[in-house]
DNA sequence: TAAAAATACTCCATAGGTATTTTAT
DNA sequence: ATAAAATACCTATGGAGTATTTTTA
């Protein structure tokens, strides 16, 4: 008998056009994909794909599979929305990727009442890049991603993406540095000034560096780190000033621990999004944590 | 994942109405089926079935799964239909069930051209009363049955049937009986001879003694057997006479060892029809065998 | 020659069995 | 009391892994 699991590493093969690539985005090995590639021709007495050195290509057999293979997935993927019950599931898992500071300093907090809602749910957070983001997405890793600014610049047509609320950056200094009372700052003072910022190769980094480029200011750089809590540990040692999303310095700022300064002449302001794979459906336990985000983000139509 | 093979047997389930029947009809064991029942129910976070003293009952989510599992596995049966290479199946298999005189004397026949054009397919044969033929086709054991004469009386809106051709049946008389050499015989001359014929309970049986009563007419039982072969080789001994389909006996009239007489006052003749499944698809290589079929008896619109 | 797929093997998880207990009428 | 389902436990097959070879552009 035809078995869905064995069609969906039929449908991976055919989308990602070789058999190792379908291994890598399914998180198992190539013999394993031929493994089940051979049983689904054995099984029906055809071949399915004809295997070429660049990738496997489907034979006519193979596309009418493919056809029915979609369409079997849609109303099973639909058939489990209707019928899953997220309050009573006792071993689902909800999985989410997210960059450093959303993670660290957001997530945690909306989770907690996801959490309590449904407590039965397993819920597991990737931190990462937003290109890890978005590979953990479409290799299936993670149910949905949350990233700050913009997507790789090579639009993807398989990542859907929308914008959950702008983020406001500041620039952010210990409690005895001079610029502490100030209202805001002429974005010129920041030139030479010792910087504090993300690694090499981070979006937010990149980000920062081209704002800063734009106004001819580059600040001297006298730490990288790879988290933001890092960063604000380095601030609150007044080993420089930095720029920050107003979130992750929240409690400092309450505490008079650290300042936060807007630019009098540069708007810092970047926008959070979240992104998720378009060729499938969510599953039930993803759109019950949709539903939820709906409620701390009314304007989100997902 | 939700898987095929679980929607099957939670379809029987619905369909049987208790986990025993429908252990039963997939020829497993209950606890096989409790098993995934309870798997399904994990799995989706939610209650399919009720368990009443008298069998299960579908709760509203059952019901809404069985909708959708119905049209799963229609369409899942519509693509193995669509991409299954019977030719080229290795293991593939057929079975058939029939009545011991078309088990014996005629599928034989039919069944050595069908693997001869599908030569890696295996068939298989399972001989038994009409009952046995139609209860194997609805437990799934056998994929068509072939029987002679009607239905059991309680006619099952689950069973197809078609007649594929008319039986006649002679009075076969050995070498030696004073019958030998009559063009036909009067029915009355049946009356109180040594008479073998099919075991009690058999279809056969009971068509042979109502046909012979209506007319008033009692042979004397002097042998009962279960297949007709037996039955033949009684009267090849000259243990009395019978009454059998002309395909039992022709290989022995032609040697001149047996004589087939038509009765003068009395028609003798039954139907063979195919019988199937209605409630299912017909898999791949039943499909064949049946356009197989359609070559050897031309009226067939199956 | 290099990337992809197939093959060979080993190991473990799951599915199915038997035996038995629990449940509901 | 009895039929149905659940539970406990054991076994075996199939699926996945690693290591390696074969194929083909």
């Amino acid at each position: 008998m035809l078995s869905l699991y064995k069609l969906e590493i039929f449908l991976a093969v055919v989308e990602e056009g070789t058999f190792s690539g379908a291994a890598k985005r399914l998180f198992m090995t190539q013999p394993a994909v031929s493994q089940h590639i051979q049983d689904l021709e054995a099984s029906l007495g055809a071949t399915l794909f004809n295997r070429h050195k660049r990738g496997a290509v489907l034979t006519p057999t193979g596309i009418k599979l493919y056809e029915y293979t979609r369409q079997i997935l849609y109303i099973v993927a639909e058939a489990e929305n209707a019928v899953t019950n997220v309050e009573r599931l006792q071993n689902g898992q909800l999985t989410l990727a997210a960059t450093p500071g959303i993670s660290v300093y957001l997530l945690p907090e909306w989770l907690g009442g996801f959490r309590n809602k449904y407590p039965n749910l397993t819920v597991s957070l990737q931190t990462g890049t937003t290109t890890e983001v978005v590979s953990s997405l479409l290799g299936r890793g993670a149910d949905l991603g949350f990233v700050e600014g913009e997507l790789p610049s090579n639009p993807n047509e398989n990542v859907g993406q929308v914008v959950l609320q702008p983020i406001a950056l500041y620039v952010v200094v210990g409690k005895d540095h001079a610029w502490r009372m100030r209202e805001a700052l002429p974005a010129a003072l920041l030139h030479g000034q010792p910087f504090i910022t993300r690694q090499v190769g981070s979006r937010t980094r990149t980000w920062i560096d081209a704002t800063l480029a734009r106004y001819g200011i580059k600040p001297h750089i006298v730490g990288e780190f790879d988290n933001p809590e890092a960063i604000k540990q380095a601030v609150l040692s007044n080993i420089g000033v930095t720029i920050l999303p107003d979130y992750v310095v929240r409690h400092e700022i309450n505490q008079k621990m650290l300042y936060a300064l807007p630019l009098e002449d540069v708007k810092l302001e970047r926008q959070m999004s979240l992104v998720w794979d378009k060729r499938q459906q969510f599953n039930p336990i993803t759109r019950a944590f949709l539903a939820y985000l709906r409620g701390l983000f009314p304007h989100l139509e997902l």
